[in-house]
Formats: C-alpha cells, sequence, structure tokens
DNA sequence: CGTTCAGTTGACCATGATCAAGAGTGGTGG
DNA sequence: CCACCACTCTTGATCATGGTCAACTGAACG
C-alpha cells in the first residue's frame, strides 16, 4: 500500500486545521470523557495511562509526533483510560464529520489507520511482556530502545541521541517499579556504559548491546513499514 | 449502530464454512507465519502469547468463542506473537478475500470489527495495569473477574459457576507470577471464600467481593455494547 | 498399573519496595 | 540579582513480596 498525491494532500490540510496547544502535565482528554475528535501528535510527548483506586497510576503507552490518540471515536462512547501531556503539545483535532468524510472517501489513508492500530496493539502487547516477564534493568533497557527506535523513525533522533523528556518517575509508572528502584537500575546502565542519560537527553552509544540488556527484539515495532508510512507524512509539506 | 437482517445471514454464513479443529496444546498459528485466515473461535480456549529468548512465556491475551484473532490478516505480513490452543479448539476460518468481501459490503460488520479491535485493546490496555501495579492476590482475583465476565457476556456462565480450562501454569504465565505462587494465591482466596475452583470449573460466589479484592472496575470491558454487539451473533441460528 | 501432569508444601533466597533524608536544578517573585 | 520553593534525583537502611529449588501427592489416562 502506498498514498497517493490526494492522500497525502489530504493529510496535510488535516495537520493543518484546527490546532492546539496543551501545557505539559494537562490531560488531553481524561477518562469517562466522551472522545470529541481524533488528536494528531504533531509536538510534543502524551501518555496514554489509567488511575487504580489505591490511587497508583500506570502509564500504559506514549505518544510521540506522528501518533494518533482517541481512534474510539466513534465506536467507544467513554475514553476507559485518560491521556495526559509530558511536555507541551502540540495537536491537530479531526472532528467527527471530517474523520468520517476521510474513512469512506480514502481507502488508503482508512487502510493506514488500520495499520497504526494494530502496530499500537503489538505494542501494548510487549508492553505486557515487559512488566510481565522482564527484571527491572530489562524493563528499562527495554524502553529506552523502543522509544529510541520510534523517535527515529519519525526523524527525532539525532545519531545516537534524542530527546526524552520523561522524569525518573515517568519511567517508573511505565514499568511497575518504584522511582527508587528506576534510579539506581540506570546508574547500573550508566556505569556499564550502555546510555547517557541527563538533563532529559538520552544517548545510546550501542544500541545492540542496549538491545541484549534489554531481552529486546525490535520486530514488534513492524518498523520497516512504519517508517514506509510514515514516510508520506514526513513529506507532507513538500 | 445494529445488524441488519442480511448482516446476520452473512455472520451465520461466515460461522458454518470452513470450520477447523485444532488440538489442545497445538499452536493455531506461530510468531512468524504469515497470517492466512482470520479465525473465529466457536468452542474452546486460545491465548495469545509471546516467547522470551530466556525460555519464559507471557500470555497476553486470552479468546474464547466468539473472538476473532487475527485481524492483521491484510495488514503486517508476519505474525508478531503466537496463538496456542489452551483446550481442544473448533474455529471458523476466513480467508482474504471473503474478508475483503465483507468489508467492502458490510459497513455494520465493518463497524463491529472496529469495535472488537479496540475493546481487545482496553484489555491490554488493562493488563498491562495488572501485572505493573497489582499484587499477586489482586492479579489473580482480576483475572477471574475479567474472564467470568467476558464469558458471561457470551452465555458461556451457569449462574455462579463457569468452566475455566487454565491450569495454575497457565495463570502464572499471565499474570507474570510463578505456578508456586499463583497456588498460594488461590489457596488464600479460596480459604476466605472469594472463589471455588477445582477441576477447571470455577465459582464466584459473591462477584463484587472478588471484584473488590482485585480491585477490579469492569468499565474497560465496555460491557454493555458488548451484549448488544454478540445478541446478533447468539441469535445467528434462528 | 505405571507414567505423566497438575497441584501442593516447605525452606531459603533475592529482587525490588518502603521510608527517610539530603543534594542539585530551575523557576519565580521580591 | 538573590532568596526561596518545588521538583527531580540520589543515597542509605531495612523490609516484604514473590522467586527458587526440591520433594511429594493425587488424579487422569492409556
Amino acid at each position: 500500500m502506498s498514498f497517493t498525491d490526494a492522500d497525502r494532500e489530504e493529510l496535510a490540510r488535516l495537520c493543518a486545521q484546527a490546532t492546539r496547544t496543551i501545557q505539559a502535565k494537562r490531560d488531553l482528554i481524561s477518562a469517562g470523557d466522551a472522545p470529541r475528535a481524533v488528536a494528531i501528535i504533531l509536538d510534543g510527548w502524551a501518555c496514554h495511562y489509567r488511575n487504580l483506586e489505591d490511587g497508583s497510576r500506570q502509564i500504559v503507552d506514549f505518544a510521540i509526533p506522528g501518533d494518533l490518540c482517541d481512534l474510539n471515536l466513534f465506536i467507544l462512547d467513554r475514553m476507559d483510560h485518560s491521556i495526559g501531556a509530558i511536555t507541551r503539545l502540540k495537536v491537530a483535532e479531526v472532528g467527527r464529520e471530517i474523520f468520517h468524510r476521510i474513512v469512506t472517501n480514502y481507502p488508503n489513508i482508512t487502510t493506514a489507520l488500520w495499520w497504526v492500530e494494530l502496530v499500537s496493539k503489538s505494542i501494548h502487547r510487549e508492553w505486557i511482556v515487559n512488566v510481565g516477564q522482564r527484571s527491572a534493568r530489562q524493563r528499562i533497557a527495554h524502553l529506552l530502545c523502543e522509544m529510541f527506535l520510534r523517535l527515529e523513525s519519525v526523524g527525532l533522533t539525532d545519531g545516537f541521541s534524542c530527546d526524552f523528556p520523561l522524569t525518573q518517575n515517568d519511567i517508573a509508572e511505565t514499568t511497575g517499579l518504584t522511582s527508587v528502584h528506576v534510579n539506581r537500575s540506570i546508574q547500573e546502565l550508566r556505569r556499564e556504559g550502555l546510555i547517557v542519560f541527563e538533563r532529559y537527553r538520552l544517548t545510546i552509544p550501542d544500541m545492540l548491546a542496549l538491545q541484549g540488556a534489554g531481552l529486546f527484539n525490535p520486530d514488534y515495532l513492524h518498523i520497516k513499514r512504519l517508517n514506509r508510512h510514515t514516510d508520506s507524512r514526513r513529506k507532507e509539506g513538500h
């Protein structure tokens, strides 16, 4: 599958109209709300999370530029989780009617939506594996590998480095660990030279070594096609 | 959204043609394979799982009658996880061409497919929360609540009881615990009268109590609409 | 009947949690 | 420009949940 010029124009138009800015740490939408628009992340990081009655919080996914939120728009009437801004966020919002028009008129885009949805589900599966089976060290290494490759696939890395706005507490809420233990595990990874990570900037000098430390296998990201998919998006300005 | 008679007939036809039986503990399809058909579970339990290089295995979802497997059919070229039969399994297989015909001709069914996909993703999110945040006791209680309600929504419960073919080792691979610890936790739940569970038969005398023990909140299952959705399937023989 | 697989129990161990205090760092207002 | 505050990171000491290893029981099945 690949996009036609008409598809690309339509995508560019969508990203241009109705943009909105959300402050860091604010919710883009909260659990229980009725979804009102599909959001396309244009800039910044967001996270999908759920709260437990006992006060704990679990982050279940991150959204970086190019990612979509709330495809459930038509289908599920209430958000079953919240989406929060990690950094200041810029999003494009696509309302119900426009979305519907796209789905009926642009089959390639619809297929791409399915694609995005299925990959995101595959990532969810891997996160279950991550918290279910891996040690603290491995979980963190795995998370760093995943996010680096996802950032790379949308052109947001710079050689071996990338901006990485998560606090150690965010990482704790992602990996099901405490922030104290995350701290100690990160120090271990640093000591071994597997990562350089300070001031919200991450460098991975040897990706394969870090992948080894995290039992990371990139297949689940379906990156090859992810690239093909996002290529068209990156060229949208052309 | 609701189905027309034409929709229902089509669904009945799909479930009737090309059924296949898989022995217990065999794979329906393995990670790395190219998916060749969408499978609809007609009878028995299956599980979606991933293996790690270090030999451990994580179950990431169960599939019970009425559930679909491998919607990735057109979209992803390789299975990123395996699907195995827990019990002997009866499935209906829908090939690529037929599936494509459905998607183009039956918009209601297509919407229902989206719906199934999104609910299943919501379940994945909850599983991440389960292994990430809950204690052993809570994880197991939560799993039992979820599966009971899912079985109930397709008419496979009998009052407070249901068939429940998972071994303690299966539960361990689902919850990220060891089978020894699963055993002790189950005994605890039994001792407190929260469950009766033997010979692969589960009884939950007080669902709300068990939900409390598992910090279980059923919202993520979107059950109300699940019922509405599966109604049409249950009546297919009519 | 013997074999296999699931469940059970006990003793001991280790990963990661908890609690608490202190050090940087950055932002804000006087 | 400095002082203060809030937040994140860091470190140490202790604790507990759940893991490991190993042996034994019981049921199912050919």
